[in-house]
DNA sequence: CGCAATAAGTGTCAATTTTACACTAAGTTT
DNA sequence: AAACTTAGTGTAAAATTGACACTTATTGCG
């Protein structure tokens, strides 16, 4: 029965998305050089240990790279390719950072939402360098971490569009144009503003504050907050989910 | 660095759904039993071998369980809990089936979708018995495999909903009550004929056949295929995600 | 053979939701 | 004070949704 099966080693991946108030980012690191080559980029993430869940090792991969506790991480998939780490280029650092650099790695993706305000990346154990990069900006990557990037914005945006996450990506204030510029990153599409404005109101998503924008050049907007009582009733009346026919 | 990193097992575990034209059913193996004790009930899975992709290991346990290629199938979720095998009512049954029965184990969670027609499900390598059991009726199983067998019925809801996946589960040629009986098991509520009907109509959803249904004691209803070109289109006009504020 | 039983099939109208569209207001800089 | 920039606001037409009830086609039975 068992001589062809495998134990490997297995991995978490994150895929960390934060919003600048203008448009979608993922955090990636410079892994660290070996023998004086640079290292390669790639999405933070790291083996899992023996006594710890999937969920465990994904938030303690984001709380080495970053500090903070506590951030929104959801797992999206699980990459398997046998030849998925066996490129040569790769090669160099897993030879450097694991027993067993031949073995096969099965890993399993995490999207991480950040607000980037309260977000201070560090480099750490495996990260050289940590940067934040426009999603439509992202250069080629280590493994197959391309592929997993970009199924993790595939995931997200399936997961925003049914109301399920999302708002983490927000600060605690903000006005409508960074909620509009929000669902306009993640929907890749431009959006009415009146219409944009009339919905969110009517769904009562947001909650107007008592306090403006300061320091703008122009016209200062209402902050406004979630209502979390709202969103936490998703999927919310209007979507797909509760047509009747 | 590597003292506590494990080369768990790996294994896929498959929630099989079907629809016999009224309600969604689950298939469930009874393991073959151990020193004569009866064996457990359990989703169909098994370890994933070493050249073998994680989709390729869940394709060849429904192969080997039914028969049948090209079965669909998708990936919706790991689960690694470090405890999930650990229970004592399941240790005799890894004891006589695994190398090291004490070994963690992750399992990559898949569902599939068969047309129950097609469908003559055998006993195998690792099933005294299989069988068809309503989702609503679900006993309980080996493992965590409750968990994974509800999780798999949630995305697949979520699934259909966004108009990904769930057509698979019908016969080549289907009445239109049939149809509606497969979303209103899938959504787990009730539709308006006429209203349901409507919508399908102007969706294209389906075309029309000059064939009627035989055999049945009332009016018999006209037959109906899947219009593929409309469902490759998915998401489709009318889902939230198109939706333009 | 007609009658009972069963599910198929069909349309209208009111309410709600979606969409397109353009000007005034408030604050900052020069 | 004039220019610049983004905030903020309403209406009307079109599309979609949802509530609702009767006739039709076939089978089996008396």
């Amino acid at each position: 029965m068992s001589e062809h099966v495998i134990n490997p080693n297995v991995s978490v991946d994150c895929v960390v998305f934060g919003f600048d108030t203008q448009s979608l980012k993922v955090l990636l690191i410079e892994q660290k050089p070996v023998d004086g080559k640079p290292g390669h980029l790639a999405l933070p993430g790291d083996l899992v240990l023996n006594d710890e869940s999937l969920d465990d090792a994904a938030a303690r991969v984001l709380r080495e790279l970053t500090g903070i506790e506590g951030i929104f991480l959801r797992q999206f998939h699980a990459f398997g390719d046998p030849n998925r780490v066996k490129q040569v280029e790769d090669l160099d650092w897993l030879k450097s950072y694991r027993d067993n650099p031949e073995a096969r790695v099965i890993t399993i993706g995490y999207y991480a939402l950040v607000k980037m305000d309260d977000f201070a990346p560090e480099a750490s154990s495996f990260a050289e360098r940590v940067f934040w990069k426009d999603i439509h900006e992202v250069p080629s990557l280590a493994f197959d971490h391309n592929s997993i990037s970009e199924s993790a914005l595939v995931r997200l945006r399936e997961e925003f569009e049914n109301r399920k996450v999302g708002f983490e990506l927000l600060p605690e204030k903000f006005t409508l144009s960074q909620l509009q510029s929000l669902y306009e990153a993640i929907e890749d599409r431009e959006l009415d503003k009146r219409n944009f404005r009339k919905k969110v109101m009517k769904e009562k998503l947001v909650v107007p504050l008592d306090e403006k924008q300061t320091g703008v050049v122009h016209k200062p907007a209402r902050l406004y907050e979630l209502n979390l009582e709202v969103l936490s009733q998703a999927p919310v009346p209007g979507s797909f989910v509760t047509m009747k026919f």
